[in-house]
RNA sequence: GCGGGGGUCGCCAAGUCAGGUCAAAGGCGCAAGGCUCAGGACCUUGUGGCGUAGGCCUUCGAGGGUUCAAAUCCCUCCCCCCGCACCA
């Protein structure tokens, strides 16, 4: 058995536990109002305890955590707390499930290492939540979250339930409460709502709405169900199943005939289905019905394309515009002795005459006929035929428009027309809604087929209403989004956003205050708990008996309303809660996931606006993807998911919050594996390593540097720079390239340079100050590690609150960066050179520029700054007398160089313009026993000026920033 | 359909907002070399084409355009992924 050597250098699990230890003996995250320091406030969507969690929560969790240490480290008083989502459906359905002994569930649960005695305590929904709001805890405090913990609270808690009823008689008392009926997948035996988690297979019902049209027939009414009401106008004859069943049933006064199955559904949408009798299919055939809106007589025939499941089983025909339609009566024709068998005569079914009602461009004028013939259907059970339906209907709804037979609908587009003939039909009740599922059969857990119920006196919160909806648009105009790319889709989210069902029949959470037989559903209660926080911990400590929190007391808390000394709670409580309120709010950073986005993150500005004045509304909203595993997506059946106490355990904290932070930017997916985590593990124990060997080394002080000192302190500096710009955008990829990757690759680079002095005190004490800020830009990605290093460093305080580092001025260094830029070139020539002849070198020849090339090469620099047009570079270059002088050689010299002034990137030509001519002598002729080393060649430096050894004449394409070369070969 | 995101050198993936050091980071894979009894790990080098001098040519979904200069800006088209609810 091979054990990783690496286990000696760095026990992730150690010292980790230690600074987790440390942080929560020592506080340091427990913030409290401290009037004179500004805050920062961050919160993340709190988890649903129903599954340990995974490496895909920890992506959001972690990216809060390290804001909340990079904003900690600037100096504000940073607030990041802790919640747990009870509310909702899945752990009943759970807890059911393991009632019923579901071996599918039960082995989930072992799979993420549940113990089987756990698992049996799982029949209470309770159990659940709570066994995993610990699992999850510890989690978070394993991955070292910088949480304030005494502000921990679950949605089922009483005295959260009261500041949910608060919020509900806000939003009520603004009208922002409606009630209304809507349909919902619905199991007939368990008479309960059905959601994803309730079915098998995890199928989520689709509720479809059909209009149900009234046929005519002596005194009974068909309800020809179907999508495209605005066809009413083309109907040549309905359709009737003749080996189904069909039954007659009585509603009001009113009595229907449709399919035995739809009676039963129908019976769910409406009350007061009686069924009269049952009748056979066959028996309605022949018979004839009457068209409401054209008064036109039409026969029932037979066609087996009508599914008795399918809405409700009575279909109207319109072969002019749905290919089955035209089929049916095709095969009819083909087949006339089934005419004969219901008594008709064989002249109806010829006489049938598709007709009309949507003219479109580039169709026919009889588009099914086309059709037909160009994809060669044969008949109505042609598979082709649902194919060619769908593309007709899309084509027409799109780009029709209803035909002058339509009376008042001529003319008018066909998405249009669908609508209004929709509404006119059913408000002069000659047609119904219907209600189906559409992506069917789909069954319950039970085992029953899952249907629709039309729920009635149902509540919502009217997101659509349009003052709400227009406050909300101008404070997101307001909002900081990072990523700023999903501003539109916000901005659409809240545009097409409408009433939300707010509560539901079953499930855990608050009730309703008003009307207690319905719990509001979990989006709904999770919209404004980042104010409760504030006064969480008050709640907590205080022991407040959660019956004396009353509307009016938080009235009081949070708007300031009403009198605190005539309430149940003591008015010092109240005013410390209200105190810590307006202290921490309004919350400046949200945090979630990216699927949230068009619910959760939305209601989140819709409720804080509905019921909080403008100053306390959010300031940002920080979204981030999601995490794949090995290149997949994370799912159940794949058996990818890791649960993330197992990797901390496999990988450590810090390992993991690396990886999947460096793993990709914000809004992308991460793609996490088993390699990824290695590879970081490995990266990390090094640096830790390698660290080591400087923590005895003085700190710097101010003595002389050399230009390579002066190189690696200048580039610390632009380091610190641009992690702070990365941070700032929570550009969390880059900003741990740049700070951890980079500056180390600077040290190396440095250290190599300094060949024989690398173990100079001078030199240790700035690779010392370099690694210091590797640390401290590093902490809020993997603290632990940091910590451990910061006191090897010998630093008492924690890293977690030392200062952010920033950019010292004094320590840039232009001349310094642009001497090193200078020799790192001259390598890359050199090696291309070599490669490029496979010449074995025995002397290499460097030829500095004269110092003509570099003043030509600086006034050319300085026109092109001046906003000079790079194709007159030449001509403005020549007006100056003291280039026109030199003639040709100048004129061949600006054509050698301006491909590579023009393309000078700005930065770098202010640069070389602000260092003025560089002494590529003096720096050569410093490095040349570098250089020789490099090359394993002796090399001499000639002056551009007078060159005295030039065989292959060189020496003139010297040119500034890039000195002439020539090998020797052996 | 509506809305959003995206197509980069074998694969994954930076770069696009602020055009120029971009034949285009990094990782994986592949190839050669080193280390080793050997394998793994690790290190070095190479990885669009051509080239015995730092160069040239062709590339960033396709096609046009703007510009001294386009992966990056504008227009048209093609293709892929995600969300559309009452559910966390």
């Amino acid at each position: 058995m091979v054990t990783l050597s690496s286990n000696l250098d760095f026990d992730f699990q150690k010292v980790e536990e230690k600074w987790q230890r440390r942080w929560s003996e020592s506080r340091i995250f427990e913030a409290d109002p401290e009037e004179a320091r500004p805050k920062f406030y961050v919160t993340v969507a709190y988890p649903y305890p129903n599954m340990p969690q995974h490496i895909g929560h920890a992506r959001t969790y972690t990216l809060a955590d390290v804001y909340a240490r990079y904003k900690r480290m600037q100096g504000y008083n940073t607030l990041l707390p802790m919640a747990f989502h009870y509310t909702g459906t899945p752990i009943l359905a759970q807890s059911k499930r393991i009632q019923s002994n579901d071996k599918e569930l039960i082995e989930q649960f072992k799979s993420v290492g549940v113990s089987e005695d756990v698992i049996k305590t799982f029949d209470s929904p309770l159990n659940i939540a709570r066994y995993f709001h610990n699992d999850l805890k510890l989690g978070m405090i394993e991955m070292g979250y910088s949480i304030d913990w005494r502000r921990e609270f679950t949605t089922i808690d009483p005295a959260y339930s009261k500041f949910i009823e608060w919020q509900f008689y806000k939003l009520k008392s603004k009208d922002y409460i409606t009630k209304g009926t809507h349909p919902i997948g619905w199991c007939p035996s368990c008479r309960n709502p059905v959601g994803q988690h309730d079915t098998k297979g995890d199928a989520e019902p689709e509720v479809g709405e059909f209009v149900a049209i009234k046929f005519i027939m002596d005194g009974y009414y068909l309800p020809a169900a179907t999508l495209r009401p605005e066809t009413i106008f083309g109907v040549t004859n309905i359709w009737i199943n003749p080996r189904s069943d069909y039954v007659e049933v009585e509603v009001g006064r009113e009595k229907l005939i449709l399919s035995k199955p739809a009676a039963k559904k129908f019976s769910e949408q409406q009350s007061g289905v009686t069924t009269i009798r049952e009748l056979k299919g066959s028996s309605l055939v022949g018979k004839y019905a009457v068209n409401p809106v054209t008064g036109e007589r039409i026969p029932l025939l037979p066609a087996d394309f009508v599914d008795p499941e399918n809405a409700t089983g009575v279909v109207m025909s319109v072969p002019a515009h749905a290919p089955y339609d035209l089929l049916a009566i095709m095969d009819l024709q083909k087949h006339p002795e089934r005419l004969k068998e219901y008594g008709l005569d064989i002249g109806v079914i010829s006489s049938l005459k598709p007709i009309p009602v949507v003219r479109s461009p580039g169709l026919p004028e009889i588009p099914t006929l086309d059709l037909v013939q160009r994809l060669g259907l044969r008949d109505q059970l042609d598979p082709k035929a649902e194919e060619a339906t769908k593309e007709l209907y899309q084509r027409e709804f799109h780009n029709g428009e209803m035909r002058a037979e339509t009376g008042k609908y001529a003319g008018m587009p066909v998405s249009k027309a669908k609508e209004e003939i929709k509404n006119d039909l059913i408000s002069s009740s000659k047609a119904l809604k219907f209600y189906d599922i559409i992506n069917g059969p789909i069954y319950c857990r039970c085992g029953s087929k899952v249907t629709v119920n039309l729920m009635s006196d149902q509540w919502f919160i009217n997101y659509g209403d349009p003052r709400w909806k227009s406050t909300v648009k101008d404070h997101l105009s307001k909002m900081s989004l990072l990523p700023e790319e999903l501003r539109e889709e916000f901005e659409n989210v809240v545009d097409w956003l409408k009433e939300k069902a707010c509560a539901r029949r079953a499930g855990l959470g608050t009730p309703l205050p008003w009307d207690k037989d319905w719990i509001i559903e979990s989006l709904s209660d999770s919209t404004i708990y980042m104010a409760f926080y504030t006064i969480a911990k008050t709640l907590n400590e205080a022991k407040i008996d959660p019956s004396l929190l009353t509307p009016e007391v938080f009235d009081y808390i949070f708007l300031g309303q009403g009198d605190p000394s005539s309430l149940g709670v003591t008015r010092d409580l109240l005013e410390k809660m209200r105190k810590e309120f307006l202290y921490f709010y309004p919350l400046d950073s949200r945090h979630s996931g990216r699927d949230l986005v068009p619910n959760h993150l939305t209601f989140f500005i819709f409720n804080h606006v509905a019921i909080f004045p403008p100053q306390l509304w959010p300031r940002q909203i920080v979204v981030n993807g999601s995490v794949l595993m090995e290149g997949k997506k994370m799912s159940k059946s794949l058996g990818n998911i890791i649960p993330l106490r197992k990797a901390i355990r496999m990988y450590g904290a810090d390992t993991l919050r690396v990886s999947i932070l460096s793993a990709s930017e914000l809004l992308q997916d991460a793609d996490f594996s088993d390699s990824l985590a290695r590879t970081t593990k490995v990266k990390l124990q090094e640096f830790y390593k390698f660290s080591l060997r400087y923590c005895n080394t003085p700190p710097l002080s101010g003595e002389e540097f050399d230009s390579l000192d002066k190189w690696l302190l200048s580039r610390t500096q632009r380091i610190i720079e641009q992690t702070t710009y990365s941070m700032e955008n929570l550009r969390v990829r880059e900003a741990i390239h740049s700070s951890f990757f980079i500056l180390q690759q600077d040290i190396m680079w440095y250290l190599r340079r300094k060949g024989s002095q690398a173990n100079d005190e001078r030199t240790r004490s700035v690779v010392r100050y370099s690694l210091e800020t590797i640390i401290k830009l590093m902490a809020p990605f993997s603290p632990h590690i940091c910590e451990e290093l910061w006191e090897k460093f010998g630093h008492k305080g924690f890293i977690s609150v030392e200062k952010w580092p920033e950019v010292q001025p004094s320590l840039i260094d232009e001349r310094s960066e642009l001497s090193e830029e200078l020799i790192k070139s001259i390598i890359e020539d050199t090696s291309e050179i070599i490669k490029v002849t496979g010449i074995a070198p025995s002397k290499i020849y460097y030829y500095t520029s004269p110092k003509w090339k570099w003043e030509i090469y600086l006034t050319l620099l300085e026109l092109l700054e001046s906003g000079v047009d790079p194709k007159s570079l030449l001509r403005e270059a020549m007006k100056n007398p003291a280039i026109r002088s030199k003639g040709g050689i100048a004129t061949k010299f600006i054509n050698a160089v301006s491909t590579s002034i023009v393309t000078m990137p700005k930065d770098q030509r202010k640069k070389v313009l602000s260092v003025g001519i560089l002494d590529e002598s003096d720096i050569l002729s410093k490095n040349l026993q570098f250089l020789s080393e490099y090359f394993k060649s002796p090399v001499e430096l000639v002056s551009g000026e007078a060159p005295h050894y030039d065989p292959k004449r060189k020496a003139d394409q010297a040119m500034p920033m890039r000195p002439a070369i020539y090998i020797e070969g052996s």
